[in-house]
DNA sequence: GGCGCACATAAACCTAGGTATGAGCCCGAC
DNA sequence: GTCGGGCTCATACCTAGGTTTATGTGCGCC
């Protein structure tokens, strides 16, 4: 499948996943550092959620861990803030005051894991290489539909209705009916779209649609 | 879209949905009975695991509430063992002595709510109702699919080789190459999984094949 | 005003898809 | 053994899809 999409600058390097560690209590905060360094993943360290908004993150795969008790709000409602502000890395918490109330809604939240302290150092691992994994089928999934959906950008309107009814099943003929164009004024929009999302065939064009949602309203 | 498929008996009655219940305790199972009931919804009683797995379940949508202890299995491990039975209603555990291990396990193998006894009838019911509602949807996504995986099923091999390639993006005159064929062998092929898969536009029959996972191997 | 772009259309031409009719081969079931 | 179904292929015919070339309109922008 030749698929020439949006080049990339060349990542010199594989950088390794990126452990955002959040905990109030700077011995935690050091103590986990080394741990997750110690299995060669980068970290970064906050002592309050606030301080994590602040600057962006590099665009590696990586998952963040939160203490439920953090200064000035509740590690779960900051997991609702982060969800609202798109930002969709994993979580692990971890805590030494949890009960199942808090379980359940992290868990139903979509965390990935819920830590009681103390905790094995295994197990802290094991969550986060969950947690890595899955961000890493995450962003596997964004970006080829990144690609599409800016291809998708490039389409005037016109050609976006002929390539709704197209993916509909509608014939040439059909869609220029409903649009009110003649049949040979499709065929040009129709190949615009291909061209312009990228796709050779029919089955190609269809299985983008369906990724992107593109339906008859 | 006209697609009439597979005629169910007609279900004279809408039948409400079913709540089963399973634990150790009498006096437990006819306490959350009355309060099911209470609300329109039909129940089960089991005291214990075993007996659940004797019996077919009628077919509506429906949950399970789960002791997490029950007499001879955890609930958690009776969890896996529906799944792996491929028993996928969900579930609402409950337990007078749940930790938050068990609770992340529950929740990470699906669960729907984990309720600490006591709890307030209202809980019960917002978690016995998501888990129906979540039921449902399953359903309706497993419905649809029932058909069209029915309708794979009477394809012959060949029809399937030539619905992979066609799906896939291949010409007919491609296809032929591929599987030796000559092209109009394809063709008739190719016109005879249209008609099986009840399928009139090749979008629909690439959407389908999606739906189905069907992929070149 | 002119330039670029989206939009629309036509004629001509070629390829691809789809169906009907007819026919031959193989194999397992009755 | 013969009957049906799956598989194969050919000829013929029709429809649908796709590209190229060329022409024209309207709109916003520098």
């Amino acid at each position: 499948m030749i698929r020439q999409t949006s080049v990339k600058p060349a990542p010199a390097s594989p950088s390794p996943p990126l452990v955002v560690i959040v905990d109030d209590d700077p011995a935690v905060r050091e103590s986990l550092d080394s741990l997750i360094r110690s299995v060669g993943l980068a970290t970064r360290l906050f002592g309050a959620p606030a301080e994590l908004l602040q600057g962006a993150l590099p665009d590696v795969p990586g998952c963040i861990i939160l203490d439920v008790r953090l200064p000035g709000i509740s590690g779960l409602d900051f997991q609702d803030q982060l969800a609202r502000q798109g930002i969709a890395l994993p979580i692990v918490f971890m805590t030494g005051h949890g009960d199942i109330p808090m379980t359940v809604r992290a868990m139903k939240a979509g965390a990935v894991d819920f830590l009681s302290k103390p905790f094995r150092d295994q197990e802290m691992l094991d969550a986060v290489t969950a947690a890595i994994e899955r961000d890493r089928q995450r962003r596997s999934v964004t970006a080829a539909l990144d690609d599409q959906r800016s291809a998708y950008a490039t389409l005037t309107a016109r050609e976006r209705e002929v390539m709704t009814h197209v993916v509909a099943g509608l014939m040439n003929k059909q869609v220029a009916g409903v649009l009110g164009l003649s049949e040979i004024t499709v065929k040009i929009h129709r190949g615009n779209v291909m061209r312009k999302m990228g796709v050779r065939t029919l089955a190609d064009l269809v299985r983008t649609a369906e990724a992107l949602g593109v339906h008859k309203p």
